[in-house]
RNA sequence: GGCCCGGUCGCCUAGCGGUCUAGGGCGCUUCCCUUUCAAGGAAGAGGUCAUGGGUUCGAAUCCCAUCCGGGCUACCA
């Protein structure tokens, strides 16, 4: 069987981290099974949110991600056009179709009719939906309005009866026709609506399976409706569980960062973003879960996809982040670390610290802070911080003072050499080693953390080095 | 309101009738390592498997009910 799997989404935005979720999915699939082939296409059949550049976004994140795709509007295809709102005489065509058909009618409602209709419905305490006013219509007659007058086209939905679907995650699932009301199929601007135009393509496509977000599934027997109105089988379904907020809802904006460029902006990488997000809603089913692109690939499979919902947590995706951050060679971390670096710093130093700070980052953002001592002259003391727990104010600046004089004709100015005069400092002195270069870190870096402090200082430089401890004095004193 | 779905440690999850005195990971705590912080190593706390009934020799696993949560309910996707 060929696999052709497609993800659809709708320029309205930036690509959201649950959209990644599912194309991930759809990739996986198309790349696991030989000769698999993966779709882009864009539906844009409301045109009251499409939202500029959303498609430049898509594309930008999708391949940030590293997620490949073989036809699309961009990249063409035998099946073309991908975008919907380009495909309009297909949809006009099968809508004409299923009204010969008789199995959907033309609909002269007006939206205040409709609108009316519902507050009455509720008003009566009944279920609002529409109440197939237009679907007794004589189809003569019909076809005859419908020349001249605003008009959609309705599905004729079986007033009785049951539709189910064999879902490859939720399993059997039944809806009653009852509940199930005419739907437009073709709005009156002549656009179909995601309805009618998601069965048409995937079908006109040859879509072999369709992997969607779970909050499809209620909408899925207007599909299968759709289906059996044209005759056509329904390819094998399965609807993937929602990414959610911490408070169990979809997770939305007022969650936090929910599109790849933010996550991307806030330094996380690819590799981190497939390999936490893939395991949102699957697991192998073994302890593994340091998963590659294409590990993935080769381990995933649509019936481990579990049905509840996952919550989004961050602090799982940070470990993750800086797991491959870990995993980066210097040069490919380098590499990536450089746009989140001024442009002005040194770049030999940066390449020179970089290999310091590797396994102490959650993200590439984090970098620039722990480093910045390097890039900043003259540096800022926080004068809270320089002077140790516990330590008189006095004895620090003795103790820094000693340091300076150990290190003025240190030469060569080398980590080892630099252990060696501070281990003697702190004997001399009868401080701590520890205490020692918690009061020379404050001194030469400003803070309390960063990089291993004698690599810092032989990076930092003699001359640097030594008036930021004299200024620490005075600061202290 | 109607329809549909879900419910295992705070979070991601394993589990598919006996091997479960419920496993792993994140986070948290403690210890080790140590020039800070990380990273790494070790240990630990944390779950009446939503609840109540069944079925069965035996249930987190099957059935029913209840509760809680969520989604959908548009000429939005």
């Amino acid at each position: 069987m060929t696999v052709r799997v497609r993800f659809a989404p709708s320029p309205t935005g930036s690509l959201h981290i649950g959209s990644v979720r599912t194309t991930l999915y759809n990739y996986f699939m198309a790349r696991q099974n030989e000769g698999g082939t993966l779709i882009l296409r864009i539906e844009d059949t409301d045109q009251d949110r499409l939202a500029p550049g959303a498609i430049d976004s898509i594309y930008d994140g999708l391949h940030w991600m590293g997620i490949e795709w073989d036809e699309g509007p961009r990249e063409g295809g035998a099946f073309g056009p991908y975008v919907q709102s380009e495909r309009l005489p297909i949809y006009q065509q099968h809508a004409a179709r299923l009204v010969a058909d008789a199995a959907a009618y033309f609909c002269f409602c007006t939206k205040e009719r409709l609108t009316q209709m519902r507050a009455a419905q509720q008003a009566r305490g009944e279920i609002t939906r529409y109440d197939r006013h237009c679907r007794t219509i004589a189809p003569d007659e019909a076809a005859t309005r419908a020349a001249s007058e605003p008009h959609v086209i309705r599905l004729k939905v079986p007033e009785d009866g049951t539709i189910a679907i064999d879902d490859l995650v939720f399993g059997h699932v039944e809806w009653p026709l009852r509940s199930i009301e005419d739907q437009v199929l073709l709005k009156s601007d002549g656009f179909p609506t995601y309805q009618l135009a998601v069965v048409i393509d995937d079908h006109v496509m040859e879509i072999s399976h369709v992997f969607r977000g779970e909050d499809w599934l209620p909408s899925t027997p207007k599909h299968l409706l759709v289906y059996r109105a044209f005759g056509w089988d329904v390819p094998p379904h399965a609807h993937l569980p929602n990414v959610l907020g911490p408070d169990g809802k979809k997770l939305a904006k007022r969650h936090g960062a929910t599109k790849v460029e933010e996550f991307r902006k806030e330094g996380y990488l690819p590799e981190a973003m497939a390999n936490y997000l893939s395991l949102v809603g699957w697991s192998p089913g073994t302890e593994e879960e340091i998963f590659s692109l294409d590990d993935l690939v080769r381990r995933w499979r649509i019936d481990q996809v579990q049905k509840a919902g996952g919550k989004w947590d961050r602090d799982r995706l940070n470990f993750f982040n800086g797991l491959w951050i870990r995993k980066l060679s210097s040069d490919e971390l380098l590499r990536r670390l450089w746009p989140f670096l001024p442009a002005e710093w040194d770049r030999d130093l940066v390449r020179q610290v970089v290999p310091l700070i590797q396994e102490r980052m959650a993200t590439l953002a984090e970098a620039k802070d722990q480093i910045a001592f390097l890039f900043t002259d003259p540096l800022e003391h926080d004068r809270s911080i320089l002077v140790p727990k516990k330590r008189e104010p006095q004895d620090t600046v003795t103790a820094l003072s000693r340091t300076t004089v150990a290190l003025r004709f240190l030469d060569p100015f080398v980590p080892p050499r630099i252990e060696q005069a501070i281990a003697a400092v702190a004997a001399d002195v009868g401080w701590t080693v520890r205490d020692l270069t918690i009061a020379i870190r404050a001194a030469v870096t400003g803070r309390k953390v960063g990089p291993p402090l004698y690599e810092s200082l032989a990076l930092l430089g003699k001359d640097r080095a030594i008036p930021r401890l004299e200024s620490a004095q005075e600061l202290i004193g």
